[in-house]
Formats: structure tokens, sequence, C-alpha cells
RNA sequence: GGGCGAAUAGCUCAGCUGGUUAGAGCACCUGCCUUACAAGCAGGGGGUCACAGGUUCAAAUCCUGUUUCGCCCA
């Protein structure tokens, strides 16, 4: 093995060989449990990877494999959605820089070269997600333009419509100019903007002075019908029942009374536009006002405005604002902050427009969706995000599906030119000469809400769609809770009468390091594809997988991958360590024997695959601590993983691999690989290399590419680690026993090591060493720790004797439960610097004594406390006082001298 | 305006159902190329747990309020 690990080129080499070998296609599970399944939120078909899907494909990638190799039948379906506004614009972009109007081609012309360049998008992004390791079943790909989804599409909306659930109506909607489009209420993000609030004099029309409205669209007012006042404000009685003039225009306006005036707000006299504003719209309703459109879909001014007319409508706000100053009827203008709606992705203000646009009555459909979280059919994790999902779920409004563009799925409605009869249908209902279809196409989450059952080719009764629907878990950011979570559980329990997913787990969003979200228009987003070069896949997903709190934000840095990459490396090493030792001595031919002699044994014969176990009679203290260990490891990092922790499963992997395993075990184990007794050796060898195994198989979920790498290597193991079970230490391994006495031996070398780097001695320098115990365990555990101190802290000779002795003069000294330890230094270290090291400690250790007894002292403490905390405190008391006396008499003999 | 969440070491995060001497990685200081790893090893410094009250024998942890930040909805 090389010195270091190189990803690169493995990486493509292994996915390659996954792939082939069909190992990411589902496979029966042995012992008939229900399936895994897991389905891809869809990706945007025209976007690249970023840091987000990263995130979220790596967590499902680690969902999937876990319980692959925990031998579930598992399945995760890939596949993309067309992003209708995103692909119309990227594509007719392509077409204006080859000379071409994207306009002037023509519905047909233009969707003939969307789906040209659609293939070529699509294996783009797709390969990135093959890049970063995702095991989807690549069989199984769907995209939401292709037939069968469509079919899906069109099948759900002619039943909606035919149960009178669709609708097509004449309402004020989201527009965007830019794109020419309605959007719905999702799509619009609201930003505040620091406006002014105009207030403008409308003339009374009895001559008798004026009245004041204010507004921060000024260039609606040539469409106003009305003003309003608020039937309970008492100040504007002697307006009640009169009318004023619409300067610029001269219509004569009504003042009307309706609740919805807030008298606080302003004036308290509000200008009416039905046609540009929903409120507007919905009292003009009420007392029958008449509309007037004066902005046209491409946010330019009418005809209807007038000498305005072909203004685009923020130059109109100024010229009409410049006109109302010449006639003198600007009140006044204030600075004011509101927050206005911007297009999610032309960022542009949206323009409220009257026009007709198709619905879906949503209540209907929401009672099962808030049923089926309420009653936990379906949870959400953290559960907080129920709270939001009902609260939404409670307020739904009807949905905008109708979008102005060509690339989508187009509207089934037909309407008979002669009697103007709609009918839904995929095909022309009759003589295509009568017939006209509708010219618009649905919003892309028309058919992302189906995707769960129509990736299974709903409304057929496939073989997939009853066994792999509902899927087992949906891996999502918040982002899209209502745009896309909620309506798949309503669109599921609609269509198929079945929760589309058990579980929804929300994961956080990646940030940069000022907390703010990445976006193109920032420039703040790293390349995926640059991080997984630079540092390689696993790095990427190890430390974005441990740094991304449960359910929270992270705040990324780039140099924070070099955590998963200086990971990679010494998992790399010590495999390279380990196994090479194990070949060097020919373990895997000495791997023989028979299993059933213990648990140990037969875990052996489970985990090497292949490879018979060996008779390895009594382990060592350390061999029991590292499997006890692993066996604590691995049932945290199954209950973490159960409950979407990660992070926490990543981080236990990391610390028991990296502290336990290589600073402490593999150190531990030293004198036996490297001494002469063949049996120790093998001992040793076999239960790192048994541990080592292990460790691989639950990091690769994590890091499926090194794990693979280093798996070819490990001696008998059969297949590929993908397809490797997932580690069962059994129950016995846990030894509190051997955990104590490996805490004690830490204790007793770290305080060593203590020692030695306090009074500067080279690392190399061998020392001397007097222990003072009166207790026979201590001892003991002295005697058998005798080869870890010396090539563990260079300790080469050491004496015990019984406390009290005579002075020590010129040593350092530390002080365990039970233990002195007296290091000579023989004019090796500055007394005075001695001295103040434990004045330091005593102060310390003071703190904690007096602490202790302020609570041993207190009644309330020792009486009302349960007694195992009280004597927890007392022992820890015990312990403190004795190492504090210790301390105060070693300092007092330094300070005699 | 309504709702949700966050605030712990210089930075990114643990600390889950109150009882630890409040932890890790990076960064920092000291010493080491010690026979797997300098992307490393050993040792060390650094926190009045945002603030103010409260509950409790005991609060980073539970409650209330305040401040700051973020998100969602209107």
């Amino acid at each position: 093995m090389d010195k270091t690990y190189d990803p690169t080129t493995l990486e493509r080499e292994l996915y390659d060989i996954w792939e082939r070998e069909g190992y990411f296609e589902p496979r029966p599970d042995p012992q008939g449990r229900d399936p895994y399944v897991i389905v891809i939120p869809p990706p945007n078909v025209t976007g690249i990877l970023h840091m987000g899907h990263v995130l979220n494909n790596t967590l499902q990638d680690i969902l999937i494999r876990w319980k692959r190799m925990q031998g579930y039948e598992t399945l995760w379906v890939p596949g993309s959605d067309h992003a209708g506004i995103a692909t119309q614009n990227v594509v007719a972009g392509k077409l204006r820089a080859a000379g071409l109007n994207p306009r002037e081609m023509g519905r047909e012309a233009f969707l003939e070269k969307a789906w040209e360049w659609k293939d070529e998008y699509q294996s783009r992004i797709m390969g990135q997600l093959r890049r970063l390791g995702c095991s989807l079943d690549w069989s199984r790909e769907r995209f939401t333009l292709d037939e069968g989804l469509s079919r899906a599409v069109g099948k759900v909306f002619i039943d909606l419509f035919n149960d009178g659930l669709i609708y097509k109506g004449h309402y004020i909607v989201n527009w965007d100019p830019m794109y020419q489009t309605a959007l719905s209420d999702e799509e619009v993000e609201f930003k505040e903007v620091q406006g002014k609030l105009w207030h403008f004099r409308y003339p009374m029309e009895d001559g008798e002075g004026y009245l004041v409205v204010a507004t921060t669209r000024p260039e609606t007012m040539l469409g106003d019908t009305a003003v309003a006042i608020n039937p309970t404000d008492g100040s504007k009685d002697s307006f009640r029942g009169k009318r004023c003039t619409l300067p610029l225009v001269g219509r004569s306006l009504p003042i009307i009374e309706d609740e919805f005036v807030d008298p606080e707000f302003g004036t308290g006299f509000v200008k009416v536009t039905p046609a540009h504003d929903p409120n507007d719209f919905d009292m003009g309703k009420r007392h029958k006002l008449e509309e007037v459109v004066v902005i046209g879909p491409d946010g330019h001014m009418n005809d209807a405005a007038g000498e305005f007319a072909g203004m685009d409508r923020f130059k109109a706000r100024k010229a009409i604002v410049a006109k109302m100053e010449e006639l003198g009827l600007v009140e006044k203008i204030e600075d004011y902050t509101h927050s206005v709606g911007h297009g999610d992705r032309s960022g542009v203000p949206i323009e409220p427009y009257l026009s007709d646009q198709w619905f879906v009555k949503m209540k209907p459909l929401a009672e099962a969706a808030i049923e089926a979280v309420k009653s936990g059919e379906v949870t959400l994790t953290p559960p907080r995000w129920e709270k939001t999902y009902m609260h939404w779920m409670e307020n739904i409004r009807d949905w905008c599906i109708s979008r102005q563009l060509w690339w989508g799925h187009r509207i089934p409605v037909w309407t008979n030119s002669e009697n103007s009869e709609q009918k839904a249908s995929l095909d022309c209902p009759g003589d295509p000469k009568n017939w006209t279809q509708d010219e618009d196409v649905l919003v892309t989450w028309f058919s992302s809400w189906l995707w769960p059952f129509s990736v299974h080719d709903w409304p057929d009764e496939t073989e997939a769609l009853k066994k792999y629907h509902p899927s087992s878990d949906l891996i999502t950011a918040p982002e899209i809770l209502f745009f896309w979570v909620a309506r798949m559980i309503m669109a599921s329990k609609r269509f198929v009468g079945e929760k589309p997913f058990d579980r929804v787990f929300l994961h956080g969003i990646i940030r940069d390091k000022q907390g703010r979200k990445m976006s193109k228009s920032l420039g703040n987003s790293p390349d995926p594809l640059d991080l997984m070069d630079q540092y390689g896949v696993d790095a990427v997903r190890f430390s974005m997988t441990m740094l991304t709190p449960w359910g929270g934000d992270y705040l990324f840095e780039d140099n924070h991958m070099e955590m998963g990459r200086n990971f990679a490396n010494k998992l790399w090493n010590a495999s390279r360590y380990v196994l090479g030792h194990m070949d060097e001595h020919g373990i895997e031919a000495e791997l023989t024997g028979a299993a059933g002699e213990d648990a140990f044994t037969n875990w052996i014969a489970a985990e090497w695959k292949g490879v018979p176990a060996a008779k390895l009679g009594e382990r060592t203290m350390e061999d029991r601590w590292i499997l006890s260990r692993l066996a604590a490891v691995k049932e945290k990092v199954d209950s973490d993983l159960a409950d979407f922790r990660f992070n926490d499963a990543a981080r236990a992997l990391y610390d028991f691999f990296w502290k336990e395993y290589c600073d402490w075990y593999l150190e531990l184990t030293k004198p036996r690989v490297f001494g002469d007794d063949p049996a120790a050796r093998l001992r040793a060898l076999t239960t790192a290399g048994s541990v080592l195994n292990a460790t691989l198989r639950m990091l690769h979920p994590f890091m499926p590419f090194i794990t693979e790498a280093i798996w070819e290597r490990i001696p008998g193991a059969e297949d590929r680690i993908i397809a490797a079970p997932w580690p069962a230490p059994p129950a016995e391994f846990r030894d509190e026993q051997s955990e104590t006495e490996l805490a004690f031996r830490m204790d007793v070398i770290t305080a060593i090591r203590n020692l030695r780097a306090e009074a500067r001695l080279n690392p190399g320098k061998q020392i001397r060493l007097i222990f003072r115990t009166d207790r026979e365990d201590r001892k003991g555990q002295l005697e058998s720790a005798r080869p870890f101190l010396a090539s563990l802290a260079k300790v080469e000779e050491f004496t015990v004797e019984a406390p009290g002795g005579e002075k020590l003069k010129n040593a350092s000294s530390a002080f365990l439960d039970g233990l002195e330890i007296w290091m000579p230094l023989a004019g090796l270290v500055d007394l005075e610097e001695e001295a103040a090291r434990l004045r330091k400690e005593v102060a310390k250790v003071d703190k904690e004594v007096s602490g202790m007894e302020r609570k041993l002292g207190s009644e309330g403490f020792t009486a009302k406390a349960p007694p195992e905390v009280v004597d927890g405190v007392r022992e820890k008391h015990r312990l403190a006082s004795e190492q504090l006396a210790k301390l105060r008499e070693s300092l007092a003999n330094l300070e005699d001298v």
C-alpha cells in the first residue's frame, strides 16, 4: 500500500464496478423484511451539483448503504425534474446566443431544441451524483416529462378536473413580468425593500377640498376605481357616500366602506385598484367595482394608462409622481420599508396581475394529509416542523398551477370553438377543427407531487408500486416542505390511497461563513466537484456529515474538508500498518480452526467470511477493552442512524477509530506485535485485524470508496464491502472490568507523559520511576503494565514502595487514585518551575475540593439528592482531598530544598 | 405584525430525559520526522455556557422576560 491514500483514480473505478456488478439494484432480503426504499428529491435537470445536494444525497446514501449491509432489500430511485421556468430560460438563452429568437421559432421548434439539450444536462447532473458515490438504481431513473410520468400527470389532472377540484378562474395572481408567467404563492419570496409612501390628494367631486390616500405604488393609481374607508372610522363621517375625482384620469370614484381598511394606517383612506392588488380585488368583488387593468404582462403600462402607455412600471411611477407634484397634489412623501414579493427564479418584483389561470382546490386534499401527520402515520424530524406543516395545511389556499410557458406538461383541456364546451382529455376529444387545447403548461410541482408513485409507473398497478410504495424515508431540506413534501402527502393519499413515505427528515441548509444562504449571485458557493477533486469524495462526504448539526444549518468553510481528508489518511495508514503486519506474519494462514468455542471465536468466524476462525484462547485486557468499545460504538451508530443523527454517528466512529483504536489500542499491541512470542502476536493481530474489519464496514456508508479500496486487501474478505454484512459484535463483548482497567492504565501513562513533558525530557529519553502504593490491586496493575510503560512512556525501570517513606527531594510527582508517581529529577529540571506547576495544580484541586465540601455540607443536598449522587460526590471528594494532600506535601518538600 | 429556531473556546460543532473538573476538530503554544501516519505523535493554554430573573438540594440543561441573529408565514 502507498504511504498516502490517493482517491482520484480509485473512486471512478470502484463506482463502475459497483454499478456493473449490480449492487445498486434491490436484492431480496433473506429474512423477508419490508424493503427499505428512498426516492430521491429530483434535482433540476439543468442544474449542477451544489453543496446542498452533496449533503442531501450523502445522507440518503448513508441510509441506503447501511440498510443494504443489514441485509434489507434496498432501493434508491434516481431522477430529475424538468424545471419549467429554469429550463425554458436556459434553452432560450442558448438559442438567443446562437442568433435565434425563441418566440419567433414557435412552440414546436423550441421544444425540439429543448429536448435535444435536456439529455446533455441530464447526464451532467446524474454524472455528478455518480461522482458523489450515490448507490442509486440507475435502471429505474425517471424524468418528470417522460412518457410514463406524463401519463400520471394527465390522469391526475383529468380526475381532479372531473371531480370539480380543478377550475379555471379570473383572479389576481403572482405574475413574473420577466418570465411572463404566473407563479404560485410558494414561488414568491418576500424581501424587505426601502421604498416610499406617497400621500396623494384626490379632490372631492363636490369641490369641497380633497382627501389624502397613501400608496407605495403610485403607478397603480391609474387603475383606481374607488376609495375606501373603515365603516367605524368616525373621523371620516363627512366623506361618507360622497365621490372624489381620480387625478390624471378624471374618473369619478365612489367612497366605499369596508372592514378591510385599517383606520390607523396612513390617512385612513385607501385607494382601491381591483386589477392590481389582491386585497383590492376582493374589495372590488364585494362592492362590484370595475376592474381596470393598466399594467400589461410585460410590466409596461398598457393603453388604458393614457399618456403613460408603453412605459416600464417603475418609469411610470416616477413620471406619475412628477406629474402629481406639478399639479400640486402631493401632500407628502415618507420613507417606508416594506416587504415586496419577488420571483424566486427571476428575482424581479412580482406584479399582481389579473388573468385567467388554473387552480386546484386544496382544502379537500389537505384533510387526509393533516390527519396523516397528526396521527403519526407520517413523522417529520425534527418534530418542530410538524407545527409549521400544520399551520400551512390548516390555512391552505388554492394552488395556481398554470404557467405561461412551453416547457412542461401542456394542460389537457380542450375548448370547443362552436359551443365553448370544455373537456379534459389527453387527446383531442373530437374533430380537431372544432377543438383547441389550452396553451398553458402545468407547473413543475404538479408533476413532482406525484413523484413517489409516478416513478413506479402509476397508474399502472405495477409490482414495483405494490412493493416499494410507500417508501421508507424522505430526506430533504425544509425549504420545500410546502412546495413538495406536503403536496406529496396529499397526492399519495388521494390517488394511491396510502402515504408516500413513513418518515421525513428535514436536514439543515449549507450556508457560507457569514451565515448567508449560498447563491449563484453572491458567488459564495464552492463547486463541490472542485472540493472532491481537492480532498477526495469520501473526505467531503464525511466532513459534511459530521459537521452538519442535527436538523440545523451548517456554516461551511472549504478548509473544514481537511478533517475528512485527514481522517481518510489515518484510516489508510492504520490499515496499512495492521494489514502489513498480518501479511508479514502470515496471519491469514494461521487463522485456522473451528468456530464454536466462545463468543469471540464465533464472531471472528462470522466476520472473516470464508476464513475459519483461530483458536484464540485468552485475550489480554486491552483486547477485551477494544472489543468492548467496538460493541459500544456499534450500538451507538445504529441508534444514531435510526434517529437520523448522522453527525453523532460519524463523530462516534471518528473518535473510536482515531483515539481508542489508533492512539491507544494499536500502541498497546506494539509490544506483542514487535515481540518474539508468535502466539501473543497472533492474538494481537487477529484482534486488531478483526476490529479494523468491523470498523471499515461501519465506516463504509460514510466513506464508501476508501473502505472498499482497503477491503480489497483484507485477507479472506469475499465480495465487496458494499455487500458485506453490517457488523454484529456479540453482547458479551461489553466488558466493564476491562474498561475500568484500561482507563486506569491510560491515566498512569498520561500522567507520566505529562511529567516528562513538563520536565522537557526528550521523547526518547529513558526514565526510572518510583511508584508508591499500599494497594495490592495497584501493584498488580503496575506489574502487568510494565511492557506498556516501557513502550508508551519510556519507563525503563520502576520500583514500587509503600507510601509515606523517605521524603523524595528533587523529584516531580503526580497523584492518582491510590497511586503516587515519583520521577526523580536529578538536576533535569528547574525546581522553581516544578514548584510553580504544583502550585497551579494545588489551586485547581483545592477549588474542586471546596466546591464539593460546600455541597456535602448542605443539608438540602444530602437529604434530597438521590443517594447514588451523594455517594458519587463523597467518593470524588475523598479522591480529590487525598490528591490535594499529596500535592501539598510534595510542594512543601520542594520548597524545603 | 404572527410563528419557529439559534446563541457554549478565536472558528465550526458536541453536551439528548437537570448531578461531568463543560468536550472535540481546526487555529494557538511547547517538544518530537519515536520502527502505519508531519494529512502525524506527545504535552499544554484558552470558556463568569448572550443577558436578567425564577423553579430546584443542584441549571449550559427546565420556566419567564430581554437582546442579537436566522428562517417561515402575512
